[in-house]
DNA sequence: TTCAATGCAAAAAATTTGCATCCCA
DNA sequence: TGGGATGCAAATTTTTTGCATTGAA
């Protein structure tokens, strides 16, 4: 794993355990209620995932419900979408790509012309309603 | 505009006015600044923003960044994407769309088919560095 | 006139920072 | 053992809520 000059420590290890065998995208604060024996205080895990942000490991998947969900770089969990739910702002995983990479390319270089806006990545997320929303 | 039961006041003319003319999606504070002559208070900005997210009038178009940021829904401003610079955080619009329909369609049966999630619409943001955080 | 909408203040939620202590490399 | 990492407390930032007053229909 990525310690360019960092310390993998406990806290940052449970982090990072707990992403790894998570399908979907979860708050600081999830994180560490799924912590709650490991002791590690919460100011420690959005310090780790800030890190880890920064050095790439982990991204923002989603925030339109207000706070921030996170999960494993594409690098770690292969290119994918997110289904997002617009009541309760669940976020799931959903496997592949439904955006075509050539079109995608020459958007990318026609976006640098113009706007001089550096394309890098990309996700798609598909609102709607959750299998627990859509009954209730 | 739709006002199904519900007054077209002042504060909510002014922050439709704001995002009406404004081509990038915009922040409470973002919203409640250019109000600054008009003497509006920030809870109603809050306020008159909820009301139309719920309206269906708004729509949250990215929180990467932790800040909530507004804009019209498509049904006014077109379908649309965005680019959302990883460095500062500031959001364009991209307009069209590089999702094929006919894909979009197919994948949104099998989703509620195989995940019970019920697909309404989409967004699919670009990632990158913005022409000012690029170049410094 | 009347009830919804606003402003103000204060609360809640989400996130960040300061600093003394701790512990990984 | 030394400097980065953590925990705790407190500060910020963002968003929501309570309540008396105001105002649009």
């Amino acid at each position: 794993m990525a310690e360019r000059g960092f310390r993998l420590t406990g806290p940052r290890k449970a982090v990072l355990d707990v992403l790894l065998d998570q399908a979907a995208p979860l708050s600081a604060a999830e994180i560490h209620g799924r912590l709650a024996n490991r002791r590690v205080n919460l100011v420690s895990v959005y310090r780790a995932v800030h890190l880890m942000l920064d050095l790439g490991v982990l991204r923002v998947a989603d925030a339109s419900k207000g706070t921030q969900r996170f999960e494993l770089a594409e690098e770690f969990t292969g290119h994918h979408h997110h289904l997002v739910c617009r009541v309760c702002g669940s976020v799931e995983d959903l496997d592949g790509c439904v955006v075509a990479d050539d079109l995608l390319a020459a958007l990318s270089r026609r976006i640098r012309r113009a706007r001089k806006f550096r394309v890098l990545d990309h996700d798609l997320r598909l609102f709607g309603l959750c299998a627990h929303c859509n009954t209730t």
